[in-house]
DNA sequence: AAACAAAACTAACGATTGTTAGTTTTATAC
DNA sequence: GTATAAAACTAACAATCGTTAGTTTTGTTT
């Protein structure tokens, strides 16, 4: 066991209880008695409720933004790339699955700044994706008739990862890959 | 226009309001100033926030199991009954679409009796998904090396349409309805 | 216009919210 | 063992929550 920091544990039981009712159900005092301590406590460790939520949701939108920029700059077949962003998603689900549940459901209770950060960081991500589907059919790579039901199915299975995954008693990482990937991109390329 | 009950029109009101925040982040005040009166005038039409809640999700949650029954008992193929099923989803998207935002994010909080409900019919629901595919690929009539991630990824597909249909600028039911079944069944049929 | 019902209002309640201030306990370093 | 820092505590705050009680306005029927 890494002796994690107490903010890192306030932030992963966090992680836990946004999952299970969501940012705005969960009460400090809720966390605290998760963490077994009373709710002032928090805050010798913490800034705000909010603070939690921005550091959970922010840390993994660069993970997925610094990911998707590593495969459009690599110089490989549409299908290579399609088959990366599953992969991607797939590995950041593992680490962190507890996570991506607040990332999918609360990123709108983020305030100001971040919120802009992180929605410009979405469309980007999903323009990428967009951009190498339509590149891929232009080049014969791939058949698609429809590219936008394509992309919305495709990162709409990728995005539920993060609740239909622990549900399955430890499943491979490299096999739930393979087999994603089959069921994904079989009826695609 | 039908002339709509005051009732109806606050929980048409309320579904669009825990659509973009969530029912925990949608206080009576947000939903009474949406509707142009006082918190309390609310309470004339409704008994609370959680039947409000409950309404939206249970009749929504209703409408799948009885379509899906529906299915189950028709004596067609296979592909015809996951057919039927995307025409499912995508009919109740089409008409309800706000609705099941809560159906999808807030059935957590939902109180004891219809928690229960709702669970079993959810449960119920998908086991009749799997039950199709899985004879579907024993008889031969589709193909799928792997079950349970073919019915994940088009139950999350299905479940999501609630958040890109309304992006689409007037896309019509019919052609969502044949493209849809394109991408989801072309690589398993 | 009088009667009635529907639907709004004002005012307030007890509970809970995130958070702060100040203090005490616990663990580490010299 | 004494000093220091980390991490817990108690107590309370102002704001906001869902909801109730009682009253007034609005609209319809006779």
């Amino acid at each position: 066991m890494k002796p994690e920091s107490r903010k890192q544990e306030i932030i992963n039981a966090a992680s836990i209880l946004f999952k299970e009712k969501g940012y705005s159900a969960v009460t400090m005092r809720d966390l605290a008695k998760a963490m077994g301590i009373k709710a002032a406590s928090l805050y010798n460790h913490i800034q705000s409720k909010q603070e939690i939520l921005s550091t959970i949701i922010i840390e993994l939108a660069e993970e997925f933004t610094n990911g998707m920029n590593q495969i459009v700059a690599s110089d490989i077949s549409t299908i290579q790339k399609l088959e990366n962003i599953i992969a991607l998603h797939i590995d950041v689900t593992l680490r962190n699955a507890d996570g991506l549940a607040s990332l999918n459901n609360d990123w709108m209770h983020l305030e100001e700044d971040n919120l802009i950060y992180f929605e410009k960081m979405r469309q980007e991500y999903e323009e990428n994706f967009r951009k190498i589907v339509k590149k891929g059919v232009d080049k014969g790579e791939i058949k698609s008739f429809n590219i936008e039901i394509m992309v919305f199915s495709t990162l709409s299975t990728l995005r539920t990862l993060y609740l239909w995954y622990p549900k399955q008693n430890n499943i491979e990482a490299n096999i739930l890959k393979r087999d994603m990937i089959s069921v994904l991109l079989k009826g695609v390329a």
